[in-house]
DNA sequence: TTCATACTTCGATCATAACCGAAGCATGAA
DNA sequence: TTCATGCTTCGGTTATGATCGAAGTATGAA
């Protein structure tokens, strides 16, 4: 009687609580243990197991056994994209989680969104780069300006390098926090990199959330102006 | 303890057979009433109602009332961009649903998806544009090129009308039976709207299969010809 | 070998929610 | 008013699957 494509799959799969939290926790970008997704989700072992042969089974994550580990990461950018459209989906409608932890000022300030920079952080650097025209908007698409390749060039970041991989250079990500858009695709993982090498920031154990030091925060401040 | 959008309501949502085929046939933009998605679903009335209500509250579809008849619809194009990003990584994973009805091959040739065209004819249309220069590809970026907007005035398309929307002119489509890409956006709806307008081509009722006459045929070919 | 750790498989329990029949409530027609 | 239609609410049944304890398998360390 149906055609087409199961979607009733691949939602059910993200539509339980324990997977959406692995999931979600993925969305690092770092490979985590099934143990260490186990407890991030809050469950034993054995579920955590089951849950993680079906997302496998399913193509959504992939296994890489190292000695006895297991490491899970999510299978390609396709299923960080996806996560990210239902989380704009899902913040835009309200549709929160109940419990805002102690996490959560610093978490909408910055960290990563899958492997970009995402919060106040990552929206205010998206407005002031498109203010002085380093990039362009046409609708949801995003270029680099000539004048903003000049810009990145300054900053470290090969273009040569990004322009290489299958990925967009530019792709527009909407912020769940800041509900507004902020720089994602191969420039925008360029940038957070960046920032990482130049010791502006780093990434906080086991959370997405991206800390500035003092130093960092300033020369981030002088180079994304605000308007 | 967890911070973040709701992804698994609205993975559940959609997560369970009977929404999901609700929610596809809603993929048409032909608001329906309840009846006809339980007829659709192939479930009562009575069971029909507690899921269009589950996913009214949620923001994923809007009702009219009309009568004593009540219109379900997409509540938006998010929504809409959100079912086809998770078909294309369905369809991508080998996760299709059983019973490929009679209707499959008309439905691969040509149907709607959304509101834009897709399958064979979507594929080609948007290749043969590629091929002439019409549209340009970076990355998962589309534009629309000088020459282009000549060829789709020639076409019979308003192309300042469309620019006055808020969405984006060009976007790209995973084509789940093609899996290639076709062009959406509201260039992607405005050339469906002018076939029909033009007479090509119309909508068989009640399923996503968009007919050609065999002079709409004829003139598309030589519209788009292969490269 | 022996033991510890990381993970999976098996089996049983239990909560959730999908489902339908029956009854109720609107809307429109006669 | 009376009746028919479209849809919703209520109540009870049933199937699915998330969960964990216990036991089993693989890997590495002592």
């Amino acid at each position: 009687m149906k055609e087409g494509p199961d979607i009733a799959l691949i939602g059910s799969l993200i539509g339980d609580p324990a997977r959406a939290n692995m999931l979600t926790t993925l969305m690092t970008g770092k490979a985590l243990t099934a143990s260490e997704l186990a407890a991030e989700a809050g469950i034993t072992a054995q579920t955590a197991s089951s849950h993680l042969s079906k997302l496998e089974t399913a193509g959504l994550l992939t296994q890489r056994k190292q000695g006895r580990h297991r490491y899970f990461a999510l299978a390609d950018d396709e299923v960080g994209n996806l996560l990210e459209a239902m989380m704009g989906l899902a913040a835009k409608r309200g549709h929160m989680r109940a419990r805002t932890g102690p996490r959560d000022p610093a978490l909408r300030k910055a960290r990563v969104c899958y492997n970009h920079l995402a919060g106040d952080y990552g929206v205010r650097m998206f407005d002031s780069m498109v203010t002085r025209d380093f990039l362009a908007e046409d609708g949801e698409e995003i270029f680099l300006t000539e004048a903003g390749e000049g810009f990145v060039g300054e900053l470290g970041i090969a273009l040569p390098d990004l322009e290489k991989s299958r990925r967009p250079l530019c792709r527009s990500c909407l912020d769940w926090s800041e509900r507004r858009t902020h720089l994602a695709g191969a420039l925008g993982t360029g940038l957070l990199d960046r920032f990482y090498d130049l010791g502006w920031a780093h990434r906080i154990e086991g959370s997405r959330v991206v800390s500035f030091t003092g130093e960092g925060e300033r020369r981030f401040r002088e180079c994304f102006p605000e308007a």
